[in-house]
DNA sequence: TTGTAGGCGTTATCAT
DNA sequence: ATGATAACGCCTACAA
């Protein structure tokens, strides 16, 4: 592989010269750049960025930790970042935690290692103390869908209080009044928010909420058939459910198509996050869209922009869900 | 952040000696090893990466270009490689070609400019001349779900055409004898592969190959809808039918449904590489398994083996896969 | 505008 | 077993 002496060599020229050539911030005569670039052609010469990352302490790396490769929220995610910074010639660093506080701590320590120029993080096992703690070190951190206040212009996330508002309304505007509401993990701050709004939209309707028709589920399959189970195992009555995540809902649309309910017309049912699966649903998944492919760049912009000095890029930090309407939410009938 | 020449100032030996204790592969005596791990621990020592990688010519790090970072398969066969890959202590730098040639090149251009140890793609619209000779440059190619005969020991493939062979057997083992076939692309080796193992199923039982019965998809949901919509149209009779995608098969039930056919009774569908959405379907899908995280795995092992010179790793090239049984397809009743 | 030279933090080859 | 010292390929004052 050739190298910037061997170019300074063939163009005549000191390597300094070749190396303003190559990041052209410093004048050079067009004659002598049109030399530089014709040997750096004859020779192949490809910088090393290696070199490049040591000379100037930037590694051009942006270190990304999901949960887990696979998944729709993470693919989208991912793909946001990814394409927004490798347009800006930065390349990205993919690690996962398994949101396990362990493999997470592990996962950063992991991108740390890597001389990354700044980390980008989808935790969820991991405390905000910690989180707090890691940002004041000398690699800037970013936080993506979730909201820790001493820290906030470095999250990037959903409002999900808004989201459960909206899913809720969305039911009651379908003339529902007897809404199921099945969670996620209790001590997760999108769960929580979400059934904040949720209760908000109830409490505007003059409907109270009741706690029997609440249950708390694991964001899996599992947590959508386990929680209608519960809610038709005790007879009570309802003619929504709104679910926490797509995957809950996935899972209590079949369990209740197993249970004998024809759906949607015996039960409405909400989902939360759209992912691509939703579409592929019977009936096709009514639920919120949460924007994290337009997240992960917006998070890559805030990198472009604190770390990489780009200026004039506006950076939002806080993301407006919608409703999604498809066939999985009709209007009450009573029977 | 601390040098290694600090550590070797504090533990008052040379750096060269620090530089041994890190990569323990010359012998140092216990006493200095001791004194020069507690100076890095007082230090918060963490080497710098760059620096090694400039100094030993390995950056440590492998290329992955994926068509897309969302998509089930994509995600589980980065899982694959990822995992594998950093237990290993390397990291992976992913980048996305988007299914077009120059896409493709691009990343390719890409990671190679990041100075990868080794890349590993994923990739359709380049040709394999291109591969062939990409494969002749200075750093190593590996090639995920495609098969190209002049550098083999690089490709990490399924067995395509066994897939269509066993496919098809499962269907006949049903029963059903008219069976309306969509495929992916002609122009794909992957497609033109399971086609002639479902030809090859037919011909053992002596069913003649029926053109009428054939269409070719987009392997989208699109190519699933407009294929069933085809048969239809034409008034065809057949009872099954085999889709050479997940999402074709996704795309066909859909439109089958919304066309008054009650499934599976009415028709039995096969898909095919058992995405993670083949179990939300409804009715669940039958199809056949593409093992394409144990193959992510293995193309990491690959690397490892060939790269990082890890012996004793045993490579298998092509993969075999497997029918899933679930609820899209049942035996034959004549109406 | 162009060249010189020191430095980035390691690894690796010599000696000792 | 340990220590000098020269790479590794590039960037960047500082000089000219």
């Amino acid at each position: 592989m050739a190298t910037i002496y061997q170019v300074s060599e063939l163009a005549g020229v000191s390597l300094a010269t070749v190396s303003r050539v190559l990041n052209n911030n410093a004048r050079v005569s067009e004659k002598t750049r049109e030399k530089v670039e014709i040997a750096m052609e004859q020779l192949g010469y490809r910088p090393n960025s290696i070199a490049q990352s040591l000379a100037s302490n930037r590694s051009n790396s942006v270190g990304i930790l999901v949960s887990e490769l696979h998944g729709p929220i993470f693919g989208q995610m991912m793909a946001g970042i990814e394409s927004e910074l490798r347009a800006a010639g930065k390349h990205v660093i993919i690690t996962t935690g398994h949101s396990e506080e362990k493999g997470e701590k592990d996962g950063i320590e992991f991108l740390l290692s890597r001389n990354c120029d700044a980390i980008i993080l989808h935790v969820e096992a991991v405390s905000d103390e910690y989180l707090i703690e890691l940002s004041k070190g000398s690699v800037p951190v970013y936080i993506m869908s979730r909201y820790v206040e001493e820290i906030k212009d470095k999250c990037i996330s959903l409002d999900n209080n808004l989201g459960g508002y909206i899913a809720t309304k969305a039911i009651l505007n379908q003339g529902h009044t007897k809404i199921a509401y099945i969670s996620g993990h209790q001590f997760k701050a999108d769960s929580i928010n979400r059934v904040n709004g949720h209760k908000k939209a109830l409490a505007e309707k003059n409907i109270s909420f009741d706690e029997d028709l609440y249950f708390v589920g694991d964001y899996k399959e599992t947590g959508g058939s386990a929680g209608l189970k519960h809610f038709i195992d005790k007879k009570l009555s309802f003619s929504a459910l709104i679910c926490a995540n797509d995957e809950m809902a996935s899972g209590a649309m079949k369990y209740a198509r197993e249970h004998g309910f024809e759906l949607p017309n015996d039960l409405s049912i909400m989902g939360f996050d759209n992912v691509s699966f939703a579409n592929y649903l019977y009936p096709k998944l009514t639920t919120i869209e949460n924007p994290i492919n337009e997240m992960g760049k917006m998070a890559a912009k805030l990198v472009l922009k604190t770390v990489y000095s780009k200026k004039d890029l506006t950076i939002q930090s806080v993301f407006e869900p919608r409703v999604i309407f498809r066939q999985s939410v009709i209007p009450y009938s009573p029977v």
